[in-house]
DNA sequence: GGTGGATTAAAACGCCTGTTTGAAACAAGC
DNA sequence: GCTTGTTTCAAACAGGCGTTTTAATCCACC
């Protein structure tokens, strides 16, 4: 009775690697089982069929996913370190979706790009918290804004993030693995929130430099 | 010898339509002849096999596709109305190819999503120059930004026009169909630039109600 | 040790895929 | 009218796919 569940959970597993890897129509159900060393059937008996395994893989990368990085933002915050905060961490799953272990996030990500059945759940309780998260975090800064404004807001913040994992391929062609490689964590943490904040009126705007220096010691600047 | 051309061009056209909306893999070679009113010797008779097929149809999206609004963006204009002016033919791009007869450019973001031999020419002749010419926008600014900082600057800006594409599907189920509608290009143009453009300091941020209002009329505003 | 349900294993089943075949249809030159 | 080269067609091919079948194996329980 353990083993059955062993292989199982070596189905799950396997079937979530390839899956955010491949896709659904492209993933094989034979690679998946060469992959958790079960035999084809296997995939019938604990599941019924290869649709069924997809959905129990994406309930199970999203079971993992949600939960500690929802207390990441401090309540208590003010408003421009909460969005630091969130941008962080978002950024943080968004850059470490490279990783070959972090297939629940890819996975994850592929359900946003072409939902299927099992996204309901997944909408439900992974990104529409967030987003509304995100949306009271602009709300303070711009309380009487429309929702639609609201909404585009988030989407900007979103928009900026995702690009970085949805457009890595042409970006390293564009400029070089080692152009993309310069946009790290930290530095793209700080471009974003700086960008964002600095349209919501509360950094300094990038100057000819580039830089968003502080107010204070911007009055007399040479060269 | 004209037929010959003809079913070759209805063979091609009805190939980058399949790809564009099911990718290389998903396509069928059979459904591709049926749109194309030829039989599946067709292809391989006229193109050799389905990915030499797949490299003319993505040769030809991109042979279309340049050109007219290399010149949308006045030269003599000031950057801020450049950037606007790109922010929106970018987006207008973006946003049409939802209509189904846009296959092309649907067929190019695949490329660039996942680069296969036949992205080498669309980088060179169509991307690349539309990045440069971003960047040289971009440049105007920040005249003495080190290139990270634009690179990323350029990211921040492409990644929000692409991101209604994007993450469309999600969009629709977080904020409804009328949501997403509401965010047309005229809105979503005037809310990107407007961004970008606070986020430079060349235009007043967005306040308390989600506007950017120009500062002369900004002295005694209540309510 | 035998029994019965749960789990695994190998093989086969249709079905669909991209590709190829060999013949038919067509147009042009002489 | 025949030949020549080009283009189309129906049919078949080999291989991979998800799924199913059937038998073997395991393991707790009596």
């Amino acid at each position: 009775m353990e083993s059955s569940e062993a292989t199982r959970d070596r189905l799950l597993q396997a079937a979530g690697e390839e899956f955010a890897c491949k896709g659904f129509e492209c993933a094989r159900i034979r690679e998946i089982c060469i992959r958790a060393s079960a035999n084809v059937a296997a995939v019938n008996y604990h599941f019924g069929d290869k649709e069924k395994l997809y959905i129990e893989a994406v309930l199970e990368a999203h079971r993992c996913g949600p939960g500690a990085d929802e207390e990441a933002v401090d309540p208590m915050a003010g408003p421009d370190d909460q969005l630091r905060s969130f941008i962080r961490h978002f950024l943080g799953r968004v850059l470490a979706m490279q990783a070959p272990d972090d297939w629940r996030h890819r996975l994850m990500l592929r359900e946003m790009l072409h939902p299927s059945s099992a996204s309901d759940a997944l909408i439900r309780e992974s990104i529409r918290p967030r987003f509304d998260q995100l949306k009271a975090i602009l709300r303070r800064f711009c309380p009487e804004a429309e929702n639609r404004r609201l909404n585009a807001l988030a989407f900007s913040v979103i928009g900026q993030c995702l690009h970085y994992k949805m457009a890595r391929p042409i970006a390293e062609r564009l400029i070089g693995t080692e152009g993309v490689e310069a946009l790290d964590l930290d530095f793209l943490t700080d471009h974003i929130a700086t960008f964002c904040l600095a349209a919501l009126g509360v950094t300094p705007p990038f100057d000819a430099a580039g830089e968003s220096v502080p107010e204070k010691s911007q009055s007399s600047a040479g060269s």
